[in-house]
This record gives C-alpha cells, sequence and structure tokens, in this order.
DNA sequence: GAAACCACCTGTTTG
DNA sequence: CCAAACAGGTGGTTT
C-alpha cells in the first residue's frame, strides 16, 4: 500500500526519465518524445494527488458518484499516475489527465481486468509488474513478427501471469484491401474458424411483420482494439455475389489511420485473462511492409497511425441495430466500479477456444516459460 | 352551344391548319407534322358524331355505360374534335382518337377541371379560350426560362382565370441524376418544404411486431404531371444512411423517355384551378441545358421525347401501398362523370400554401396582368 | 440474364 | 472548424 517504489518503476517504464532497473527488451524504455514528459513538480498540485500530513501523497478519484481512494504514494508523481491509471479505466470519457502519453498504451492492458481488479493492483503496487509483463511479451511479438519468415498463424498464443494472447491469424493486404473499395477480404477459412458466425434473419418467425425483411444477412458489427485500446468497429458480412467474407464499414477510416498499404498486414488476436475476471476482447494489429522499410517499434510514442483529428468520434456503445460486442469495452464505459456483464451477445460466436487446449506458452510467439 | 366557330379555333391551335385570328406568341402556332394533320372529311364518319337533319353535326361519348350528348357543331370536324376532347377526359384508357395529335397537350389542361366542367366548356364553346389561355400562358413561361438568368424558384406564380401555376423549385440535373444510378436527390430544403412527408412506420402500434423494423421509412408514390399531360410516378424515398431524399422508382424512365442529360433541369410545378372545382395537380417540367443548344419549342409536336415504346405500360392507380396521389388523375380515370374526391390522403403535406398570399400577377415569371 | 430497384455507404464540399 | 448535405458509389434483390 505504502510502497511507492511500483510507481516510481512505472514511471520509468511510460515515461522514461530515468534508466530503469527493470531487465528487458530494451525497446521498451524509449523516450517518449519531449513534449510527452511531464513537468517537474510544481506547486501546481496534480489532479487527484493530496498532500498528507506525514508528508507522502494520497492518490483518489471520483467516478460514478463517489470517490475512490487509491493509495499513498511516496512521490507526488506516482500519485498523479495512479489517478491517472485509474482513470484511465473509470473516466474513459474524461480525457483529462496528469500524464497524457501515459494513457497511451494502458486501456488495452487494462481491458483485461475488471475495473476492481485494476484498483487492487493500483493498490498494491501490483500494476507496474502485471503490465511490464505484458508491454514485454507485445515488444516481442512484435519483433517476432517482424521477422522475414511469417510466422505460422494460429499457434502464436501466450500465456504468462494468467494473460493470453492468441493469435488467430494475419493477411497481407492487397491493394483492394487498402484502396477504393472500402473492405477488407477476411480469407474465408479463417472467417469460419476464428469470426462469429453471421446471423441470417429467418422470416417465418410468427409471421407478424411486414413484408420488408427476408432471409437476407446483413452482416454484423464486431469490434476489435489496436494495441493502443482504441476500440475499431467494422461491420462484417457476407457476400453471396463472391462468397467471401469482409469488414465493410469502418475498414476505410482504419486504413487510412493507421496509413496501411499494400503489403502491410493486419493481424488478429483473441485476448483473455484467465486469472483475472475480465472477459476476452480481440486484438487487430498493422504490420508494415518491409519494403516500406520503417519498422517503427512496437510501443514507441506516436505509433498507432498519424495523429488523429477524430478523437473525440469514438462512439460508446450506442446501441446500434446489429451491433456485436467483443469484449465489455462499449459497455463498460462508465460503468460503476463493480462486477458486470459477463457473456454477452455474440461473444460465444467467436468460436475456437478449441484451439488453446494446450495452455501454451509462447506469447506472440516467442517462448516466454512453462505455466 | 350551336356556335361553330370556337371549335374552329382550336382546330388552328392545335393543328394548325390555317392561320389564327388570336394574337399571341407565333410559335404556338408551329405546324404539326404532316402526319398529325387530319385527313379532310371523307365519307368515313368519325367517331362520335353524327349528321343531323338540319345539316349540322352532333356529337356524342359513350362513357360508363352512359351515352353523354356534347351538342352541336357547324363542321363535322369540329364535332369530332368535341369528342376527342371529353374522350381524353372520359375515355383515358382508349387510344383511339379521330385527331391523335390533337390530345398531345390537353390532358395536362383537362387536370385542371371536373369531367363536369370539362363537358360544360365543350358544350358552350368556352374550352377554346380557356385552352388557349392556358398554352399561351405556358409557352411564356416557357420562354422566360429558357432565360439565361435562372429565375429565382418559389417566386414564379401563375393566376390568370383561376388557374395558377406555382414554381416549387428547379434543380440542375447532375451527371449521377441521369446516369446508371436511377435516382434524383430532391434538395433536403426543398424537399422538406414542397414534398409531402414521408411516413415512418410507428412501432409501438399494438407491439405485435418483432424488433425487426425501426423508424424506417421505406418511401411513398408520388405522381406529376408532364406539360403533355402524361402521369409520371415516382418513389420518393428518404435515406437515412446519407440522409437525402430521393426519387428512385420511376425515375430512370423519366429520363430516359425524356432524353435527359447532365446540367439539364426540371423544374417542379403546383398547379391549381381556383375557379373551377378542379383539384391541385403537380407538374413537372425539364429544360435543355444551353449547351445542349436544341431549345425546342414549347408545346412543339413531338417534343415530350422519345417516341414512347411502352405505352400500354402506363398504370392505372394500382392501390400501392404507401400510394400518395398528387392531384386525381389516377384514380379518376374511368369514373363518373359527376363530382369526386376533394381533399384526397397526403393532398394536404404538399405544404407551401403560405407562398402564394400575394396572388400573384405573373405567370411563369412573366407579367400577365392584374387580377 | 439484364436492367432496374433497393438499402446501404463515403469522400468532398460548404454554410 | 465542423456537421450536414449530396454527388457518386456498393452489393444484393426483384422484375
Amino acid at each position: 500500500m505504502e510502497d511507492d517504489s511500483g510507481a516510481a518503476m512505472v514511471t520509468n517504464l511510460m515515461v522514461g526519465f530515468r534508466e530503469s532497473t527493470l531487465s528487458g527488451n530494451p525497446a521498451f524504455f524509449n523516450p517518449l518524445p519531449r513534449s510527452c514528459r511531464p513537468e517537474p513538480p510544481s506547486s501546481t498540485r496534480f489532479k487527484g494527488v493530496v498532500l498528507q500530513q506525514n508528508g507522502n501523497w494520497g492518490a483518489q478519484i471520483y467516478a460514478n458518484h463517489q470517490r475512490i481512494w487509491l493509495g499513498t504514494f511516496k512521490s507526488e508523481w506516482s500519485a498523479a499516475v495512479a489517478y491517472d491509471r485509474a482513470a484511465t479505466k473509470l473516466r474513459t470519457s474524461d480525457p483529462n489527465r496528469n500524464f497524457p502519453c501515459l494513457a497511451a498504451s494502458e486501456p488495452l492492458f487494462q481491458e483485461l481486468y475488471t475495473a476492481d481488479a485494476v484498483l487492487a493492483m493500483i493498490r498494491d503496487g501490483s500494476y507496474d509488474s502485471k503490465f511490464a509483463e505484458f508491454q514485454r511479451a507485445a515488444c516481442e511479438a512484435r519483433s517476432e513478427e517482424a521477422a522475414a519468415v511469417p510466422p505460422p498463424a494460429g499457434h502464436h498464443v501466450a500465456d504468462h501471469n494468467g494473460v493470453s494472447f492468441h493469435e488467430l491469424f494475419q493477411k497481407e493486404l492487397t491493394p483492394s484491401d487498402v484502396g477504393k473499395l472500402n473492405r477488407l477480404v477476411i480469407p474465408k477459412k479463417y472467417a469460419v474458424k476464428h469470426f462469429p458466425q453471421i446471423p441470417t434473419i429467418d422470416r417465418d418467425r410468427g409471421g407478424g411483420c411486414r413484408d420488408g425483411e427476408e432471409g437476407a444477412t446483413e452482416g454484423i458489427m464486431v469490434e476489435f482494439r489496436d494495441l493502443q485500446g482504441r476500440a475499431w468497429e467494422f461491420r462484417y458480412c457476407y457476400w453471396k455475389s463472391s462468397q467471401s467474407f469482409v469488414f465493410t464499414k469502418g475498414w476505410n477510416r482504419f486504413v487510412k489511420t493507421k496509413q496501411l498499404h499494400a503489403k502491410d498486414t493486419v493481424t488478429f488476436y483473441r485476448c483473455e485473462n484467465k486469472s483475472g475476471r475480465r472477459r476476452t476482447f480481440f486484438l487487430i494489429d498493422v504490420g508494415r511492409s518491409s519494403v516500406a522499410g520503417d519498422a517503427v517499434d512496437f510501443f514507441q510514442c506516436g505509433r498507432g497511425g498519424v495523429p488523429d483529428e477524430e478523437e473525440a468520434e469514438m462512439k460508446l456503445g450506442s446501441g446500434v441495430k446489429g451491433m456485436f460486442e467483443i469484449g465489455s469495452s462499449s459497455s463498460s464505459r462508465g460503468r460503476t466500479a463493480g462486477e458486470a456483464e459477463e457473456g454477452e451477445v455474440g461473444m460465444e460466436s467467436m468460436a475456437d477456444a478449441g484451439l488453446q487446449e494446450k495452455r501454451s506458452i509462447r506469447l506472440f510467439g516467442v517462448q516466454i516459460g512453462e505455466r
């Protein structure tokens, strides 16, 4: 509770302020751009931080009309970081942070945990190590994928510390995938194996309805996260005429924001946290073509594409007809810190649970350890 | 009743057989093509014409299982013309006429009157002058629209002899409007101002239906007349996704028949006859782009597009779901000559009556006279 | 089988 | 600057 070392370490990790004592991939500790670095503490106090009589710093956050105590910390910054992390989970609609860059890669990590679990990690100092492991695994996976030999899809599973990343498949983008057609063709074998079945509206079900709808498949909305935790919704549908599965609506925005080009790749993962109580979510990652040459580092600050002009456009779950919720991200926003919503609609449709029978010990293709 | 001069004058007007004594726009009196001219009277009597003992010619017509007497006339031709005019009103489904070309521009004129009123005008000889005024106004309006300066829409109101032509709006056609998309985009501001509201299926009406349909709008059929009096039905609907109002079904046929091209214009009018007892109808007119160069005369024979191969296809009002009747044309076909149907469904929706407050004295933009 | 129709989708433009 | 409107599209279904 009172220990400050954890928070300080994470400040290192995320802000790169001094050399880390944590061994691991050095790519982690790329300093953030100068503009991202927090200013030294000033008379202006950080949000959610209070100075205590004993000289320590307390962190608290208001969410859902109640005050939540995050613990006491030895440094003002550590307390401010704790606030940011809690805010990342609890105040998603409020963009105000003490260290804006801190939030860049944490939402995805936090997706793996319930709000209670995140708060507990903040309080007991385990947040840092959990997050560090999460990042190290991701970074290693990234370097693996950058290798010349394309990794065999479907076998890259990491399961470390209760967190698993299961690679579903990867596709090299065609010119059409990134062109004016505004669609991504999902190879059929992967679509049927990993993606939910697209429901068909059965007509003769009671007969009360008008003549309008028939046995048409109009597709469903599916949601993925990128490595920054940003949600991406795609309309996933089946085109009878070409007998192909495609992403349509939303795909074009992804291509542009991520500045994808032909021969770049997209990789899909299923992410779970079996030790925590957090549900599965799905992840989409992009890989640059080697010909393009700019193999940027994995969690490098600013990755995730061009600066996003449409930041405020991220829709919170808006009850769109046909919405398919993957994970609980949308609906859990602004929710009470308590437990919630297991088994939302369609979740079980992503039916490839059979592939994780062997409790793999690779994370994004990198051997990590038995468990 | 017995006067033949009126009918003879109209024969002039329409057939251009000899020089007219009516002053006015010379464009009126373009002779019709030779094939349109009636043959001189032969031993074969005209339909609906009977020779009377006193040497005059009587005209009569059978409609709705009864014989209607149209009056006596000094010439055989005049009586035959009278029959044609009555047939235009009463026997629309029967294309048989004594002078086929005569009917070209009269149905529109007749739309302004009830069947009884038309018959009365035929009998008392006032048909000719009323029709002549109608045509003169239309011709002047046409020449005005051909001017380089686009007329300000919504202010072109003619009110002459109780007949008003109110310009609702005009649109220059885009390549898409005349292309493969088979639709015409109605600018929103005009759609909401002048066109009927597209009904929304209200869901909570008994609750028998499933969740399928929401506030869906499936559009309505609207009917317009062209200047030849031909009826055109368009499906008028609202596309939620693009938030635009469009004509869909039927528009493509109009484009082809009228041989429309990009930069041509369509203009919509509301036509009323306040002195008569006839209801409003709506008119769609086409204007050729000046770059296309062929500013054809207004009521020129053959105008109205290519020869119509699909003549028999004109549907009589067929009780289409969501049908929106403008005017009474469809439902009055084959109807008894008596008075009928005031205020049909949706008629009041074409709500811009507020624009005619000042009892305008311009007809299609041309000053005509105080009234 | 072709053409029209239908219900969506998006990039550009603009008040 | 941004949301609205719209010109220009799509695949799928009906005629």
